[in-house]
DNA sequence: CTGAAAGCGCTTACAG
DNA sequence: CTGAAAGCGCTTACAG
């Protein structure tokens, strides 16, 4: 067995190749697998560092080949409301790769970001995961210049660069909002929206609209509504107001599980029964959701699939594969809860 | 203008040495600050320095010198509820010292965390926190032994090893709560506690009743009550059960911010004013505290300040500082909100 | 005060 | 198939 560790100094290469009586360079090759050793020379060798329990110095071996087996997150809200999903994500795939992920925290200011993209190239990070954990728009390229160091865009775009991004299909995920709420027989579907100005906002209204007509349904925008904030308080104000309109709906998609929980307060105080009365339906599946009374059924966000592929792309990129300018939109998938079904 | 980081081969040393006419030795000791070097030499070497815009190259730099300027942090759930905000101030505390931060989640797995351990150990990492992010509570040391490598335990403690902790004064935060119901002139104040077995429990049970004893106050066992869980239902049950006791409270004190909007919900239901006719108090301030109607007032779990405290001693026992067996807890802050004060 | 030399622990042509 | 040699880009005694 060997000493993992052991407070001795670690064994090196070189220790290897005397103990089983060859060259480094042979220790070397049987390390990556060459196909250049004899089968007797490659067994003792493998047996002597199984024996001496050697592990290559990654930093040593990052300075003579150039990379160094690891990613980095750069972030402009490492606290931001989807973060820690999408970065799980991320160290999923880079985990499987055996890469390791750096976190970089900007606070969105320039001179952070150009101070650890300084730090991190210094370091010969392979290449970059640049992410917003709070709301997808576009966003300009890094405030340094990378030259020879991919990067990837998560859960926001960039605008001209040859640089994949990773998003959720935000319409997709709102048409299968619609596309339930019609399946279970609702009459008339309200949408309460988040603020304009959101990519997210805008995209989840086409999906609602999109699906709606394609299934012969009228989009009545009396009861399509954005709200002023992605907060509580703003669905249960909006949702008073289309329970008091002429034709009330008997269902509400809310573009965030925020806004639903609101929502859900608002059916509550008025008597109402959810989902006989009013069926609902939120947007993200954050925590919150399975928690409402009654649960909530919602849109979830892939979050984790999102980090993967963007992991994925970012290392296929570090061994050699071209990039492009291109977005890469992940499904969201329908939770359906007692929201909407008994 | 120094053109930083050209599509060109990277400058180093030699390029900064031969365009200054020194040794590279010297353009080391420059960069070092080490203080060997005359004035007019020293002089030379930063402006070529800064000409050429030459960065030293960490990798070579951390092979020759054993160190690489970089921490890790180990967690067993990197979407644990706290998890970002002790991340954030672990990163702060890194980035001050210029230190890069490596994430590795474990999934509490020992097989995942002696392998991130290896990779960590193959990479001189210069040191490790190992955090948890939602509870906590004694853990073994780390799955692999760490030899040269310090480490300090984050939001958890280790039992044996000479190795520091960082807490939250979970007792001292809960003296600040009952302090502020008794200064805001309640009478009857009780205390709805998270499930038995946690350490949060027992230390917020224990300042609270410290500081009401303190102030003359009896503890009444009636309207001091564990939960099974720390979800808003309970919160919510717990309440209903206290306001039909026979003397119900006119403050009720949380032990969690979740808990907090279920006895929110319940007063409301019951048609009870808050603050008028009960206080109440949260714990964690999380952001659907600040969001709660009224707004509430709870005390706030130190984390940012808690991650910082962990990278700075860790940075320290990096720099040589000992290490000892020590649990450095932080205090909580009361945020008082309108469901304490008008 | 300055520099020549050795070396950190690997990998990579290249010679045999 | 195997190994001697050079070198990745630094830092560190040490000599002068």
């Amino acid at each position: 067995m060997a000493v993992e560790g052991s407070a001795a100094a670690r064994v090196t290469m070189r220790d290897v190749a005397l103990a089983a009586r060859v060259s480094t360079a042979t220790v070397s090759k049987v390390i990556n697998e060459r196909p250049d050793v004899g089968p007797e020379v490659r067994r003792r060798v493998a047996d002597t560092i199984t024996r001496l329990g050697y592990r290559p110095n990654a930093v040593a071996r990052g300075l003579r080949s150039r990379h160094t087996e690891t990613i980095a997150i750069l972030t402009d809200d490492l606290e931001g409301i989807f973060t820690t999903a999408l970065m799980r994500g991320v160290e999923d795939a880079a985990s499987a790769y055996d890469v390791s992920v750096v976190l970089a925290n900007t606070y969105g200011d320039p001179e952070r970001e150009r101070k650890h993209l300084r730090r991190l190239l210094d370091r010969q990070t392979d290449g970059l995961i640049i992410m917003s954990g709070n709301r997808v728009r576009a966003r300009s390229g890094p405030a340094l210049p990378l030259p020879g160091t991919p990067y990837v865009f998560l859960y926001e775009h960039g605008s001209t660069e040859a640089v994949p991004s990773v998003l959720p299909d935000d319409r997709g995920g709102a048409a299968l909002a619609a596309r339930h709420l019609i399946d279970i027989g609702r009459r008339r579907i309200g949408f309460i929206n988040g603020p304009a100005g959101w990519d997210a906002t805008v995209d989840r209204l086409h999906g609602f609209e999109e699906t709606m007509r394609a299934a012969g349904r009228a989009v009545d925008p009396a009861i399509v509504r954005p709200t002023a904030s992605w907060a509580p308080a703003d669905g249960y104000a909006t949702a008073l107001a289309l329970l008091d309109s002429a034709d009330p709906p008997d269902a509400l998609f809310c573009a965030s599980d925020d806004l639903a929980t609101g929502v859900l307060a608002a059916l509550h105080d008025r008597g109402l029964r959810i989902p006989r009365d009013v069926a609902v339906v939120g947007f993200d599946d954050r925590s919150l959701a399975v928690h409402q009374r009654p649960p909530l059924t919602t849109v979830a966000l892939p979050l984790l699939e999102m980090g993967r592929i963007a992991g994925r792309l970012l290392l296929e990129a570090v061994n050699g594969a071209p990039q492009r300018h291109e977005v890469h939109t992940v499904p969201c998938e329908l939770r359906v809860r007692a929201s909407t079904v008994d």
